[in-house]
DNA sequence: TTAATATTTAGCTTATTATCTAAATATAAG
DNA sequence: CTTATATTTAGATAATAAGCTAAATATTAA
């Protein structure tokens, strides 16, 4: 879950994400939408990845970047877990 | 809402907020939680703060700290509106 | 096999952030 | 008015993270 805050907390990340929202683009067509080089896209591409945020698939020359959704529908039931009723007896993190 | 990520991105602050949604407490019930110093964890009540995320008002020496729940929620909205229907045509941020 | 294209890895620099101790401020009590 | 308690502010340091350029890797095409 720190994983996924963490990827979530870089304005460039949620951009990325929500351009795989729309459909699933190659490392180079994202870079495309950045004033920021390529490497750093890169970069920015392997936090996502590394927190299950996104999936890569080579096609050819290009690795096709898509969205993972369920991961994002596990950090809205962390929010889901905060909003519920005021003062619940769990002390666990909510999953 | 790149407030409301980045002070989300801290595991303190989450646990702060576990805390307070269970009951209001002062910073000091608060950094008796942790293990790390008074200031620091006023640090980190001060980014919350800013994000809207809790709120305090003062109640003779101690300061008493809340969650606020609708900023929770208006994030939790983010997440909604990044699971909806993948192509969907709006580009803009949800909010 | 050589050249072209797409992407990542390596190494570096700079900016941001988390943490600390010491000092300042604010309230309450003696 | 002086002391005690609660919290924050200031200033410093160390770790993390974002960005860059140059070089390496992988695939396709000539």
């Amino acid at each position: 879950m720190n994983d996924t805050f963490k990827a979530l907390s870089d304005p460039t990340r949620r951009k990325i994400l929500q351009l795989l929202k729309e459909k699933d683009l190659s490392a180079g067509d994202i870079a495309d939408h950045f004033n920021i080089s390529k490497p750093s896209i890169s970069h920015h591409l392997n936090i996502l990845k590394q927190a299950k945020l996104v999936q890569d698939e080579r096609q050819g020359q290009s690795i096709i970047y898509s969205i993972n959704l369920s991961v994002m529908q596990e950090a809205m039931g962390w929010f889901l877990g905060m909003i519920g009723t005021k003062g619940e007896t769990s002390h666990d993190e909510p999953r």
